[in-house]
DNA sequence: CAAGCACATGAGCTGATGTCATGATAAGTC
DNA sequence: GACTTATCATGACATCAGCTCATGTGCTTG
């Protein structure tokens, strides 16, 4: 018997574009989605991806299982909504702050989803907060919080959402510009832009700087992105930033992004709530449509 | 994570009206079935279905399952037919016989059915024949024989449809109309009806009187139920048939019906197919429609 | 109030469905 | 064209979901 379990695996498979890839969306091995595809195939008398080439390509019968998939998953997922719509009547709220600056181009097309989806959740990102952020979302203040730095806080929890890898931004004619990575070392005698927070939240100390001693020869801050790419395209220093935050500017060629030590410098993100709101349905769905929205959206990301 | 395994469960429970009775149609133990259901309800936090009632009631959630479940499961049957229809394109041939003259009460709907999903696949009841349908389903002049005596036979395989009750048919001053069932003994000083076949073929001999040695004082014949159930009304005798070829005759009151034995006697009607067309995908979806045609259209019968 | 029936529940088992380790195969790379 | 690096397949083993069995509980009925 076909399951819904079956048409998740070839939707992820269609995304990911090889079982490898699918396999982490789905959180199992490689070789679980092997066996369960080959199981599937072997019940249904038929092939249903061809394996070698890259994306995998869909035979006809994959092809109308990937139908079924698009007809079907969505209207199960309305349906469980609307299951969890029966149960608590309460309002939700949803206040949310976002430390990662470079998050709204994934957080807007979910907020627009959730929107459509749940009207009766109050959802906002407060402005003009000078508080810290995961403090107050422990006494209530808020609800929800994009960081990457989780800190140990009693009631909070933190759901990770994706890995991602931090660059170093520098200028086309810049001398490290066409290295594939460089070292620590190697920024002693730049200027490094960052956003103006503490330096403890900052990922290039402290998981590529700090541990090697390293400090680079000036430190200036910047609010926006966008202020910091003019920056480093007119070679008045270096930035570290997430990949997919990078993606636009190098598309454009307008900046040139080396990888920073040889395995590359990976952080989670996580979404902070706290532990009772682990449960809502609302906010299961919240965080499922950002995981979904974000893998939509943004490029070389992984799960967690 | 809900499954189509459990949309399949509510579906045969409200067709059921019991636990029990839809965990025999999905060929499971009642026990199997409240744990899985239970299960599905705590991981959505809340109840389905009202257990303290007959037939059960559904909760507004239940409710909204079973509709997700209607607008699904017929999706995923149909893509899997595509399926089936994409591997082999040689067009098929189902050429049946019928031995249960009564049978086709629910044989014309599942034919209706068959013939709209399978247009490529020739379906016939040739008539006119007069040699034995089993012997002839081996040679291949038949592909699938309705009966309710399986004879081993190499490469014959007997799929089991339903079981059902045989009763005797009696008019409604008839002596023995008000017993709830009658011993072998008590048909000793009747006419018995029946069809024009083979007494080794009929279960009122083979399972109701030659084990007790009993013969009825005269027997007669005839072709139609309906010729017989004039005979039985007009008391000239007494008939054994299946209970769901007696509904209606018993609806409109023309005849009573008893039981044969103390704790019934009951036969299970199979399709005998030849072994390789077992798993022909239209074989096995008219075998599926059949099986469910009958227990929409037939009362008072069990799955096999 | 005993008997019958339907559902619940806990223990225990089993097969389906995973992981791990490894091998085969194809696609770059020098 | 060997070497490297990727993906997918495969077999052996592990685990856990989901089943059965045995039994308990509560409702209905005569």
């Amino acid at each position: 018997m076909i399951e819904l379990r079956h048409l998740r695996t070839l939707v992820a498979l269609r995304d990911a574009g090889s079982l490898v890839e699918a396999a982490e969306r789905v959180h199992l091995t490689q070789s679980a989605l092997s066996h369960q595809i080959k199981d599937l195939e072997e019940r249904l008398g038929t092939a249903l991806f061809v394996r070698k080439s890259r994306p995998v390509e869909f035979t006809r019968a994959g092809q109308r299982l990937l139908t079924l998939a698009e007809q079907v998953l969505p209207l199960v997922r309305m349906a469980e909504r609307d299951v969890a719509r029966l149960i608590g009547h309460e309002p939700g709220r949803l206040h949310m702050a976002i430390e990662c600056h470079s998050c709204f181009q994934w957080l807007m097309p979910t907020i627009d989803y959730f929107r459509d989806h749940w009207p009766e959740v109050e959802i906002d990102i407060p402005g003009g907060h000078h508080f810290d952020p995961l403090p107050a979302l422990a006494r209530e203040q808020l609800d929800l919080v994009i960081t990457a730095d989780p800190q140990p806080l009693a009631g909070v929890y933190y759901e990770p959402l994706f890995r991602y890898e931090g660059l170093l931004a520098v200028a086309r004619q810049h001398r490290l510009a066409d290295h594939a990575f460089i070292e620590p070392a190697e920024l002693a005698e730049e200027t490094l832009i960052t956003y103006p927070v503490e330096r403890a939240r900052l990922d290039v100390f402290t998981q590529f700087l700090d541990p090697a001693g390293v400090r680079p020869r000036e430190i200036r801050t910047a609010e926006l992105t966008i202020m910091m790419m003019q920056l480093v395209a007119s070679g008045r220093g270096v930035c570290a930033l997430p990949n997919w935050a990078l993606t636009e500017y190098l598309e454009r060629d307008y900046v040139k992004a080396v990888g920073l030590g040889e395995t590359g410098m990976w952080s989670t993100l996580y979404a902070a709530i706290r532990d009772e709101s682990r449960e809502q349905p609302w906010m299961e769905d919240f965080l499922r449509t950002a995981r979904e929205t974000s893998f939509a959206v943004l490029e070389g990301i992984k799960p967690a």
